[in-house]
DNA sequence: AAACCTTTGTAATCTGCATTACAGAAGCCA
DNA sequence: TGGCTTCTGTAATGCAGATTACAAAGGTTT
C-alpha cells in the first residue's frame, strides 16, 4: 500500500509522453513544454492494490499512466461497486478546470504496480491556451469518449444479460486485446464478478452467461482470463 | 411534414446568437463572425411531428434551436425507441469534426414547431481554430455533457426502476422545469410512454410507479404534465 | 355530437435476474 | 504439506418488472 515519490529528471518524462496515443501527432515542442511544465518529482509509483484515489481526495491535474493498469469505481450507498473504465499505459484522466477526463468521483485502484506521471492544473491550463492544437486534441478526445458513454447507456437500456456481456467483452477486448490465431485475449485480469461490477449484475449471473457463451464456442474462459472467438463474436455483436 | 427553407437577414441571426446559453459570456466580434459564417439561408422551419434528421440521413454542422423543442431518439433492431435526449430553445447540437455534440446516430424529431439555424462544418471548424476561447467554450460544453453521461449510467446501473423514474423527473426538471409555489412543473409534453422510452422499462411499470410517487404526494400528475413537489423530492434524491 | 385517437389506469400471468446458500478448484502463505 | 483465500460452478427460491389484455377518460376531427 505504499507509495514512493520518485525524483527522476524530466529529460525521461520527454521521451515518455510521445508515447502518450492522444500526442502521437503533437509537435515536438509542445510535448517538450508539456513536460517542462511539471515540477521534477511528479512521477509516482503505486503497489498493486492500493488506492491512488478517493472521491473526497481528488488532485485538480493532468495524469499519464507509464504503466501498470489502474480501475476506476463507484460505490452505492451500500457499499456496492461499478467499475466506470480502466486504463492501461498511454492512458490520460484528470481534472483541467475547463474539462474532466473521466476520474471525478470515483476511487482509482492500482490493480498492478503502476506509474503515474501528473501535472498540476494551474500549469498545464496555460497550454491549452498558448496552443490551439492541444485544445483541439482534447475536444476530440472529449468527443470520443462520450460517444463511448453515449453507446454504453444505449446497450444498458436496451439489452438484456446476455447481450450485455457480449458488448462489454467486445469492447474490453478492443482496448485491451492481443491477437492468438482466431481469438483475441483480454489483457486484464477479468473475474466474473469484475465484469459484473462493470455491467451492473451478479457474479453468479454472468458466470451463467459466460458458461453458456463458451458452450456455443463464442468463448474459452479460463481463470481470470477470456479468449473471445473473433469470428463467432462478429455475428453476435449488432 | 413540410420544412421551409426562410431567407432572412443575417442581422436576425446576430441578436439572436447571444441567447445561446453556451455563447453568454463571449465577446460580440465573435460572436458577429459565427453569425457571418453561415450562408444566408441556413435557418429551417420544422413542423410539429416533423423528423429533421435521421441515422443516415446526417448534416455535417453546428445546429442553434432558435424556437420549438427536438427530441432525439434512437431505435433498436425491433423498433422500440430510446429517448436520448431533449432541447429546447438556445440548444447546441451537431458534428463539426474534430468533435460531436450528442445527435450522432440518432433520430431528431420536431415535439412542437420548431425553428433550427444552422451552420455547416467547414464554416465552423476555421473559427475553432482562430479562436481559443471558443474551443474552450466547447472543450466546457463536452466536460458537462460527459459528467452527465457518466452519472446517467451510474443510475442506469445502481438504481430500481422507482430511482431511476425520480433521477430523471429531477433531471428534466432542473433542464425544463418553472417554479410554482412548492411544486416545480416540467415544461415538456410528458407522456408516461415518453418517460419509458428514456428510462428504458414499459410504459405500465412507469405508470406504476408515477401513481405510487403521487400517493406519496411527490408528484402531482396530470395529462402530458408533471409537478414535482420540490421539498419531497429533495429527500428522495441522493 | 358522433367517431376516432391518444393517453392513462389496472390486473393477471410470465420470466429473467437477484438472492441465498454451498461446494469444489486453483493459487498463495506458513 | 496443510490451511487459507480467492475464484468459479450450480441449484432453489423470490421478486421486480415485462408481457398481455382491456377499459375508461380526455382530446381532436368531421
Amino acid at each position: 500500500m505504499l507509495q514512493h515519490e520518485t525524483h527522476e529528471t524530466n529529460t525521461e518524462i520527454t521521451s515518455f509522453l510521445p508515447q502518450i496515443k492522444l500526442f502521437e501527432s503533437l509537435p515536438a515542442e509542445i510535448i517538450h513544454e508539456i513536460a517542462q511544465s511539471a515540477p521534477r518529482s511528479n512521477t509516482v509509483r503505486f503497489a498493486k492494490s492500493s488506492i491512488l484515489q478517493t472521491p473526497d481526495n481528488e488532485k485538480n491535474g493532468l495524469f499519464f499512466v507509464i504503466a501498470g493498469k489502474l480501475r476506476f469505481y463507484k460505490t452505492d450507498p451500500f457499499g456496492k461497486q461499478h467499475t466506470v473504465c480502466m486504463l492501461i499505459e498511454g492512458g490520460i484522466f484528470g481534472e483541467v478546470e475547463p474539462f474532466s477526463l473521466g476520474a471525478r468521483g470515483s476511487y482509482v485502484e492500482a490493480l498492478e504496480d503502476s506509474t503515474v506521471f501528473w501535472i498540476p492544473a494551474e500549469r498545464f491550463e496555460p497550454l491549452l491556451r498558448k496552443y490551439p492544437e492541444l485544445c483541439l486534441l482534447f475536444l476530440s478526445e472529449m468527443s470520443k469518449r462520450l460517444r463511448d458513454q453515449d453507446e454504453l447507456v444505449e446497450k444498458l437500456v436496451f439489452r438484456d444479460l446476455r447481450g450485455k456481456v457480449l458488448y462489454f467483452l467486445n469492447r474490453l477486448s478492443k482496448k485491451f486485446g492481443t491477437e492468438e490465431n482466431e481469438y483475441r485475449k483480454i489483457d486484464i485480469p477479468l473475474t466474473h464478478q469484475e465484469l459484473a461490477d462493470m455491467i451492473g449484475a451478479t457474479r453468479e449471473a454472468v458466470s451463467l452467461v459466460l458458461k453458456e457463451l463458451s458452450n456455443e464456442g463464442i468463448l474459452v474462459t479460463g481463470r481470470k482470463t477470456i479468449r473471445i472467438h473473433i469470428e463467432k463474436m462478429m455475428n453476435e455483436i449488432d
